[in-house]
DNA sequence: TTCCGTTCCTAGGTGCCCTAGGCTACTACT
DNA sequence: AGTAGTAGCCTAGGGCACCTAGGAACGGAA
Protein backbone atom coordinates (compact mmCIF):
# COMPACT_ATOMS: atom_id res chain seq x y z
CA UNK A 1 0.00 0.00 0.00
CA UNK A 2 1.48 3.22 -1.18
CA UNK A 3 1.09 6.25 1.36
CA UNK A 4 -0.71 9.31 0.38
CA UNK A 5 1.57 11.47 0.88
CA UNK A 6 -0.22 13.55 2.66
CA UNK A 7 1.27 17.02 4.97
CA UNK A 8 0.03 20.13 6.34
CA UNK A 9 0.99 22.00 3.25
CA UNK A 10 -0.67 19.96 0.53
CA UNK A 11 -3.90 19.81 2.87
CA UNK A 12 -3.76 23.50 3.25
CA UNK A 13 -3.44 23.96 -0.67
CA UNK A 14 -6.21 21.22 -1.21
CA UNK A 15 -8.49 22.86 1.52
CA UNK A 16 -7.83 26.39 -0.10
CA UNK A 17 -8.55 24.73 -3.77
CA UNK A 18 -11.69 23.21 -2.41
CA UNK A 19 -12.85 26.01 -0.61
CA UNK A 20 -12.96 28.10 -3.78
CA UNK A 21 -14.88 25.27 -5.43
CA UNK A 22 -17.20 24.58 -3.12
CA UNK A 23 -16.95 27.49 -0.43
CA UNK A 24 -14.94 27.76 2.91
CA UNK A 25 -17.91 26.93 4.75
CA UNK A 26 -18.62 23.55 3.18
CA UNK A 27 -14.68 22.75 3.58
CA UNK A 28 -14.70 19.35 6.05
CA UNK A 29 -12.11 17.44 7.21
CA UNK A 30 -13.92 14.17 5.52
CA UNK A 31 -13.95 15.97 1.91
CA UNK A 32 -10.59 16.67 2.25
CA UNK A 33 -9.59 13.03 3.59
CA UNK A 34 -12.01 11.50 0.82
CA UNK A 35 -9.97 13.64 -1.82
CA UNK A 36 -6.71 12.06 -0.73
CA UNK A 37 -8.09 8.42 -0.76
CA UNK A 38 -7.60 8.71 2.85
CA UNK A 39 -10.06 8.06 5.94
CA UNK A 40 -11.01 11.08 7.81
CA UNK A 41 -9.29 10.32 10.64
CA UNK A 42 -5.88 9.83 9.22
CA UNK A 43 -5.67 13.95 8.87
CA UNK A 44 -5.20 14.56 12.30
CA UNK A 45 -1.74 13.29 12.45
CA UNK A 46 -1.22 15.95 10.26
CA UNK A 47 -3.38 19.43 11.32
CA UNK A 48 -4.60 19.80 14.86
CA UNK A 49 -8.36 20.27 14.00
CA UNK A 50 -10.98 21.32 11.97
CA UNK A 51 -10.10 24.85 12.92
CA UNK A 52 -6.29 24.83 12.49
CA UNK A 53 -6.76 24.01 8.69
CA UNK A 54 -9.40 26.93 8.95
CA UNK A 55 -6.52 28.96 9.99
CA UNK A 56 -4.03 27.82 7.78
CA UNK A 57 -6.09 28.48 4.88
CA UNK A 58 -6.91 32.03 5.92
CA UNK A 59 -3.18 32.63 6.59
CA UNK A 60 -2.16 31.11 3.12
CA UNK A 61 -4.63 33.59 1.50
CA UNK A 62 -3.31 36.73 3.17
CA UNK A 63 0.00 35.72 2.21
CA UNK A 64 -1.30 35.66 -1.32
CA UNK A 65 -3.37 38.02 -1.88
CA UNK A 66 -0.68 40.17 -0.22
CA UNK A 67 1.65 39.09 -2.84
CA UNK A 68 -0.52 39.79 -5.62
CA UNK A 69 -1.11 43.90 -4.37
CA UNK A 70 2.50 44.10 -3.90
CA UNK A 71 3.32 43.06 -7.25
CA UNK A 72 0.14 45.42 -9.00
CA UNK A 73 1.57 48.38 -6.22
CA UNK A 74 4.96 48.21 -7.49
CA UNK A 75 6.47 51.53 -9.39
CA UNK A 76 2.92 53.49 -8.77
CA UNK A 77 1.28 56.43 -6.88
CA UNK A 78 -1.40 58.49 -6.45
CA UNK A 79 -4.99 57.19 -8.04
CA UNK A 80 -3.04 54.96 -10.34
CA UNK A 81 -1.45 52.88 -6.53
CA UNK A 82 -5.12 53.58 -5.41
CA UNK A 83 -6.49 51.67 -8.26
CA UNK A 84 -4.12 48.90 -8.59
CA UNK A 85 -4.48 47.88 -5.14
CA UNK A 86 -8.03 48.18 -5.21
CA UNK A 87 -8.08 45.98 -8.71
CA UNK A 88 -5.28 43.77 -7.17
CA UNK A 89 -7.74 42.74 -4.00
CA UNK A 90 -11.05 42.42 -6.25
CA UNK A 91 -10.08 39.96 -8.74
CA UNK A 92 -8.32 37.79 -5.99
CA UNK A 93 -11.62 37.80 -4.19
CA UNK A 94 -13.27 36.91 -7.51
CA UNK A 95 -10.90 34.47 -8.52
CA UNK A 96 -10.66 32.70 -5.27
CA UNK A 97 -13.89 33.48 -3.74
CA UNK A 98 -13.24 30.40 -1.06
CA UNK A 99 -10.01 32.09 0.07
CA UNK A 100 -10.96 35.02 0.25
CA UNK A 101 -13.99 34.33 2.35
CA UNK A 102 -11.15 32.18 4.60
CA UNK A 103 -9.01 35.24 5.03
CA UNK A 104 -12.06 36.96 6.74
CA UNK A 105 -11.05 34.22 9.42
CA UNK A 106 -10.81 35.71 13.39
CA UNK A 107 -7.06 35.03 13.78
CA UNK A 108 -5.77 35.05 17.42
CA UNK A 109 -3.18 37.29 18.47
CA UNK A 110 -0.06 35.56 17.94
CA UNK A 111 -1.21 33.79 14.33
CA UNK A 112 -2.09 37.57 12.89
CA UNK A 113 1.62 38.85 14.16
CA UNK A 114 3.15 36.14 12.04
CA UNK A 115 0.82 36.76 8.95
CA UNK A 116 0.92 38.92 6.55
CA UNK A 117 -1.66 41.09 8.15
CA UNK A 118 1.53 43.55 8.83
CA UNK A 119 2.42 43.61 4.86
CA UNK A 120 -1.34 44.86 4.61
CA UNK A 121 -1.33 47.64 6.39
CA UNK A 122 1.82 48.51 5.39
CA UNK A 123 1.02 48.39 1.48
CA UNK A 124 -2.21 50.81 2.45
CA UNK A 125 -0.60 53.12 4.00
CA UNK A 126 1.61 53.31 0.74
CA UNK A 127 -0.90 54.10 -1.03
CA UNK A 128 -2.02 57.31 1.15
CA UNK A 129 1.37 58.86 0.70
CA UNK A 130 0.40 60.44 -2.76
CA UNK A 131 -2.20 62.09 -0.91
CA UNK A 132 -0.55 63.79 1.66
CA UNK A 133 -2.44 62.65 4.61
CA UNK A 134 -1.06 62.69 8.08
CA UNK A 135 -1.84 60.96 11.49
CA UNK A 136 -5.07 60.48 12.11
CA UNK A 137 -6.36 61.03 9.14
CA UNK A 138 -4.25 58.57 7.59
CA UNK A 139 -5.59 55.88 10.25
CA UNK A 140 -9.54 57.32 8.96
CA UNK A 141 -8.79 56.95 5.74
CA UNK A 142 -7.11 53.63 5.79
CA UNK A 143 -10.33 51.92 7.45
CA UNK A 144 -12.88 53.96 4.94
CA UNK A 145 -10.42 52.46 1.93
CA UNK A 146 -10.63 49.24 3.64
CA UNK A 147 -14.78 48.94 4.34
CA UNK A 148 -15.32 50.02 1.08
CA UNK A 149 -13.03 47.56 -0.85
CA UNK A 150 -14.33 44.80 1.58
CA UNK A 151 -17.41 45.79 1.38
CA UNK A 152 -18.13 45.82 -2.31
CA UNK A 153 -16.18 42.51 -2.77
CA UNK A 154 -18.26 41.21 -0.53
CA UNK A 155 -21.80 42.60 -1.83
CA UNK A 156 -20.69 41.34 -5.03
CA UNK A 157 -19.94 38.19 -4.23
CA UNK A 158 -22.75 37.92 -2.38
CA UNK A 159 -24.96 38.40 -5.47
CA UNK A 160 -26.30 42.22 -4.29
CA UNK A 161 -25.56 43.64 -7.56
CA UNK A 162 -27.35 41.21 -9.74
CA UNK A 163 -30.59 42.62 -9.76
CA UNK A 164 -29.28 46.04 -11.45
CA UNK A 165 -28.48 45.92 -14.78
CA UNK A 166 -25.96 48.22 -14.16
CA UNK A 167 -22.45 46.80 -14.61
CA UNK A 168 -20.43 46.06 -11.99
CA UNK A 169 -16.85 46.72 -12.81
CA UNK A 170 -18.21 50.17 -14.07
CA UNK A 171 -19.83 50.88 -10.80
CA UNK A 172 -16.38 50.31 -9.19
CA UNK A 173 -14.66 52.24 -11.11
CA UNK A 174 -16.79 55.11 -10.37
CA UNK A 175 -16.81 54.47 -6.94
CA UNK A 176 -12.46 54.20 -6.77
CA UNK A 177 -12.83 57.65 -8.76
CA UNK A 178 -15.10 58.47 -5.56
CA UNK A 179 -12.73 57.55 -3.20
CA UNK A 180 -9.41 59.36 -4.85
CA UNK A 181 -11.53 62.67 -4.28
CA UNK A 182 -12.50 62.08 -1.13
CA UNK A 183 -8.99 61.40 -0.12
CA UNK A 184 -8.04 64.83 -2.87
CA UNK A 185 -10.67 66.55 -0.65
CA UNK A 186 -9.87 64.98 2.68
CA UNK A 187 -11.90 66.67 5.49
CA UNK A 188 -9.97 68.93 8.12
CA UNK A 189 -9.17 67.78 11.28
CA UNK A 190 -12.21 69.69 13.43
CA UNK B 1 -47.46 17.48 30.46
CA UNK B 2 -48.08 21.79 30.05
CA UNK B 3 -47.06 22.09 26.48
CA UNK B 4 -44.15 24.35 25.49
CA UNK B 5 -45.85 26.87 23.12
CA UNK B 6 -43.73 26.91 20.42
CA UNK B 7 -44.61 29.18 17.11
CA UNK B 8 -42.57 29.75 14.51
CA UNK B 9 -42.50 33.10 15.09
CA UNK B 10 -41.55 32.59 18.78
CA UNK B 11 -39.17 30.33 17.33
CA UNK B 12 -37.44 32.78 15.03
CA UNK B 13 -37.12 35.20 18.20
CA UNK B 14 -35.73 33.22 20.08
CA UNK B 15 -32.76 31.95 17.25
CA UNK B 16 -32.41 35.48 16.89
CA UNK B 17 -32.04 36.42 20.19
CA UNK B 18 -29.34 33.46 20.51
CA UNK B 19 -27.70 34.73 17.38
CA UNK B 20 -26.73 37.98 19.06
CA UNK B 21 -25.86 36.17 22.11
CA UNK B 22 -23.48 32.87 20.82
CA UNK B 23 -23.14 34.23 17.03
CA UNK B 24 -25.61 33.50 14.18
CA UNK B 25 -23.31 30.62 12.90
CA UNK B 26 -23.74 28.91 16.45
CA UNK B 27 -27.62 28.63 16.28
CA UNK B 28 -28.59 25.15 15.73
CA UNK B 29 -31.80 23.55 15.79
CA UNK B 30 -30.96 21.09 19.56
CA UNK B 31 -29.51 24.80 21.14
CA UNK B 32 -33.33 26.23 20.33
CA UNK B 33 -34.86 22.94 21.32
CA UNK B 34 -32.90 23.44 25.06
CA UNK B 35 -33.87 26.85 25.07
CA UNK B 36 -37.96 25.77 24.98
CA UNK B 37 -37.23 22.49 26.96
CA UNK B 38 -38.11 20.37 24.30
CA UNK B 39 -36.43 17.87 22.14
CA UNK B 40 -34.72 18.73 18.66
CA UNK B 41 -36.60 16.24 16.60
CA UNK B 42 -40.18 18.26 17.65
CA UNK B 43 -39.09 21.61 16.13
CA UNK B 44 -39.66 20.28 12.61
CA UNK B 45 -43.08 20.30 13.19
CA UNK B 46 -42.98 24.42 13.23
CA UNK B 47 -39.99 24.65 10.76
CA UNK B 48 -39.16 22.73 7.21
CA UNK B 49 -35.60 22.62 8.29
CA UNK B 50 -32.54 24.80 9.51
CA UNK B 51 -32.12 26.63 6.18
CA UNK B 52 -35.88 27.78 6.79
CA UNK B 53 -34.89 28.67 10.64
CA UNK B 54 -31.99 30.82 9.34
CA UNK B 55 -33.90 32.37 6.55
CA UNK B 56 -36.65 33.49 8.79
CA UNK B 57 -34.27 35.06 11.49
CA UNK B 58 -32.82 37.14 8.08
CA UNK B 59 -35.99 38.54 6.55
CA UNK B 60 -37.01 39.88 10.62
CA UNK B 61 -33.52 41.13 10.39
CA UNK B 62 -33.95 42.92 7.48
CA UNK B 63 -37.38 43.99 8.24
CA UNK B 64 -36.21 45.66 12.14
CA UNK B 65 -33.29 47.41 10.09
CA UNK B 66 -35.04 48.73 7.37
CA UNK B 67 -37.40 50.23 10.93
CA UNK B 68 -34.74 51.66 12.49
CA UNK B 69 -33.54 53.31 8.94
CA UNK B 70 -36.82 54.67 8.02
CA UNK B 71 -37.33 56.13 11.67
CA UNK B 72 -33.88 57.95 11.63
CA UNK B 73 -34.39 58.92 8.32
CA UNK B 74 -37.82 61.04 8.80
CA UNK B 75 -37.44 64.15 8.69
CA UNK B 76 -34.18 64.90 7.41
CA UNK B 77 -32.03 65.18 4.35
CA UNK B 78 -28.78 66.00 2.64
CA UNK B 79 -26.00 65.15 4.92
CA UNK B 80 -28.19 64.65 7.83
CA UNK B 81 -30.20 62.06 6.13
CA UNK B 82 -26.85 60.26 5.39
CA UNK B 83 -25.09 60.60 8.76
CA UNK B 84 -28.66 59.39 10.23
CA UNK B 85 -29.15 56.69 7.67
CA UNK B 86 -25.60 55.40 8.34
CA UNK B 87 -25.35 55.53 12.18
CA UNK B 88 -28.97 53.71 12.06
CA UNK B 89 -27.33 50.79 10.03
CA UNK B 90 -24.30 51.07 12.33
CA UNK B 91 -25.95 51.27 15.36
CA UNK B 92 -28.35 47.81 14.42
CA UNK B 93 -25.23 46.10 13.55
CA UNK B 94 -23.38 47.03 16.44
CA UNK B 95 -26.92 46.27 18.94
CA UNK B 96 -27.76 42.62 17.12
CA UNK B 97 -24.36 41.26 15.60
CA UNK B 98 -26.24 37.74 14.92
CA UNK B 99 -29.29 39.31 13.56
CA UNK B 100 -27.11 41.75 11.49
CA UNK B 101 -24.81 38.47 10.37
CA UNK B 102 -28.29 36.77 9.52
CA UNK B 103 -29.17 39.44 7.18
CA UNK B 104 -26.07 39.07 5.22
CA UNK B 105 -27.32 35.37 3.93
CA UNK B 106 -28.56 34.86 0.44
CA UNK B 107 -31.86 34.86 0.12
CA UNK B 108 -33.73 32.90 -2.55
CA UNK B 109 -35.40 35.23 -4.86
CA UNK B 110 -39.08 34.79 -3.88
CA UNK B 111 -38.13 35.14 -0.45
CA UNK B 112 -35.83 38.84 -1.47
CA UNK B 113 -38.76 40.26 -3.18
CA UNK B 114 -41.07 39.20 -0.02
CA UNK B 115 -38.71 40.97 2.31
CA UNK B 116 -37.87 44.16 3.44
CA UNK B 117 -34.97 44.54 0.95
CA UNK B 118 -37.33 47.09 -1.46
CA UNK B 119 -37.72 49.66 1.32
CA UNK B 120 -33.60 49.36 1.56
CA UNK B 121 -32.73 50.51 -1.75
CA UNK B 122 -35.52 52.56 -1.80
CA UNK B 123 -34.32 54.45 1.67
CA UNK B 124 -30.49 54.38 0.23
CA UNK B 125 -31.90 56.22 -3.01
CA UNK B 126 -33.75 58.89 -0.43
CA UNK B 127 -30.63 59.76 0.84
CA UNK B 128 -29.40 60.34 -2.58
CA UNK B 129 -31.81 62.78 -3.76
CA UNK B 130 -30.31 65.95 -1.43
CA UNK B 131 -27.08 65.19 -3.81
CA UNK B 132 -29.26 65.68 -7.11
CA UNK B 133 -27.49 62.53 -8.46
CA UNK B 134 -29.21 61.06 -11.61
CA UNK B 135 -29.03 57.32 -13.15
CA UNK B 136 -26.76 56.01 -13.77
CA UNK B 137 -24.74 58.02 -11.21
CA UNK B 138 -26.88 56.86 -8.48
CA UNK B 139 -26.81 53.36 -9.14
CA UNK B 140 -23.09 53.87 -8.62
CA UNK B 141 -22.97 55.89 -5.74
CA UNK B 142 -26.06 53.36 -3.67
CA UNK B 143 -23.57 50.95 -4.75
CA UNK B 144 -20.40 52.75 -2.82
CA UNK B 145 -22.44 53.64 0.26
CA UNK B 146 -24.16 50.51 1.33
CA UNK B 147 -20.19 48.84 0.58
CA UNK B 148 -18.94 51.17 2.93
CA UNK B 149 -21.02 50.91 5.64
CA UNK B 150 -21.40 46.98 5.23
CA UNK B 151 -17.26 46.60 4.98
CA UNK B 152 -17.23 48.99 8.19
CA UNK B 153 -19.07 47.14 10.22
CA UNK B 154 -18.48 44.00 9.28
CA UNK B 155 -14.36 44.85 9.96
CA UNK B 156 -15.75 46.91 12.99
CA UNK B 157 -17.06 43.41 14.05
CA UNK B 158 -14.66 41.11 13.22
CA UNK B 159 -12.16 43.10 15.76
CA UNK B 160 -10.12 44.80 12.61
CA UNK B 161 -10.06 48.03 14.12
CA UNK B 162 -8.69 47.03 17.78
CA UNK B 163 -4.89 47.12 17.06
CA UNK B 164 -5.17 50.87 16.81
CA UNK B 165 -5.75 53.08 19.49
CA UNK B 166 -7.45 55.09 17.08
CA UNK B 167 -11.29 55.54 18.21
CA UNK B 168 -13.64 53.33 15.63
CA UNK B 169 -16.30 55.90 16.43
CA UNK B 170 -14.37 58.69 14.88
CA UNK B 171 -12.88 57.06 11.67
CA UNK B 172 -16.73 56.33 11.16
CA UNK B 173 -17.81 60.04 11.59
CA UNK B 174 -14.80 61.63 9.09
CA UNK B 175 -15.30 58.59 6.96
CA UNK B 176 -18.93 59.74 6.21
CA UNK B 177 -17.75 63.57 6.22
CA UNK B 178 -15.35 61.66 3.38
CA UNK B 179 -18.51 60.01 1.61
CA UNK B 180 -20.37 63.51 1.87
CA UNK B 181 -17.73 65.08 0.03
CA UNK B 182 -17.11 62.26 -2.51
CA UNK B 183 -21.29 62.40 -2.98
CA UNK B 184 -21.34 66.31 -3.17
CA UNK B 185 -18.10 66.19 -6.19
CA UNK B 186 -19.54 63.16 -7.73
CA UNK B 187 -17.02 62.40 -10.70
CA UNK B 188 -18.54 63.67 -13.97
CA UNK B 189 -19.86 60.70 -16.02
CA UNK B 190 -16.88 59.75 -18.66
C1' DT C 1 18.23 -6.76 9.84
C1' DT C 2 16.24 -4.82 13.39
C1' DC C 3 14.53 -0.86 15.42
C1' DC C 4 11.73 3.15 15.66
C1' DG C 5 8.98 6.89 14.32
C1' DT C 6 5.57 8.29 11.11
C1' DT C 7 1.49 7.36 8.54
C1' DC C 8 -2.50 5.19 8.21
C1' DC C 9 -6.10 2.17 9.99
C1' DT C 10 -10.39 0.56 12.84
C1' DA C 11 -13.40 1.42 16.62
C1' DG C 12 -16.04 4.32 19.04
C1' DG C 13 -18.08 8.51 21.31
C1' DT C 14 -20.32 13.17 20.63
C1' DG C 15 -23.27 16.67 18.37
C1' DC C 16 -26.23 18.14 14.81
C1' DC C 17 -29.78 17.44 11.05
C1' DC C 18 -33.73 15.23 9.71
C1' DT C 19 -37.58 11.40 8.85
C1' DA C 20 -41.03 8.11 10.32
C1' DG C 21 -44.39 6.83 13.14
C1' DG C 22 -46.83 6.85 17.62
C1' DC C 23 -48.89 8.95 21.80
C1' DT C 24 -51.28 12.86 24.11
C1' DA C 25 -53.36 17.04 25.07
C1' DC C 26 -56.20 20.50 23.44
C1' DT C 27 -60.33 21.98 20.27
C1' DA C 28 -64.62 21.67 18.35
C1' DC C 29 -68.61 19.43 17.08
C1' DT C 30 -72.59 16.82 18.15
C1' DA D 1 -70.51 15.95 28.27
C1' DG D 2 -68.68 12.76 25.22
C1' DT D 3 -66.09 12.03 21.29
C1' DA D 4 -63.56 12.78 16.94
C1' DG D 5 -59.94 15.23 14.95
C1' DT D 6 -55.69 17.78 14.91
C1' DA D 7 -51.84 19.77 16.63
C1' DG D 8 -47.77 19.35 19.44
C1' DC D 9 -44.67 16.48 21.42
C1' DC D 10 -42.36 12.09 21.88
C1' DT D 11 -38.99 7.93 20.81
C1' DA D 12 -36.28 5.56 17.49
C1' DG D 13 -33.08 5.66 14.16
C1' DG D 14 -30.07 6.91 10.02
C1' DG D 15 -26.61 10.13 8.04
C1' DC D 16 -22.73 13.07 8.33
C1' DA D 17 -19.01 15.63 10.55
C1' DC D 18 -15.51 16.16 14.33
C1' DC D 19 -12.32 14.06 17.17
C1' DT D 20 -9.73 10.50 20.43
C1' DA D 21 -7.51 6.16 21.47
C1' DG D 22 -4.98 2.52 20.33
C1' DG D 23 -3.14 -0.76 16.95
C1' DA D 24 -0.83 -2.12 12.43
C1' DA D 25 2.24 -1.36 8.54
C1' DC D 26 5.46 1.17 6.03
C1' DG D 27 10.07 3.21 5.40
C1' DG D 28 14.33 5.03 6.70
C1' DA D 29 18.37 4.73 9.95
C1' DA D 30 21.49 2.25 12.94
Amino acid sequence: MARAGVTPERLTLAAADLADEIGFDNVTVSALARGFGVKDASLYSHVKNAQELRTRVAVLALAELADRVAAALAGRAGKDALVAFADAYRDYARQHPGRYAAAQEQLDPETLAASAARRHSEMTRAILRGYRLSEPDQTDAIRLLHSTFHGYVSLEAAGGFRHNPRDADISWSRSLDALDIALRNWPATP
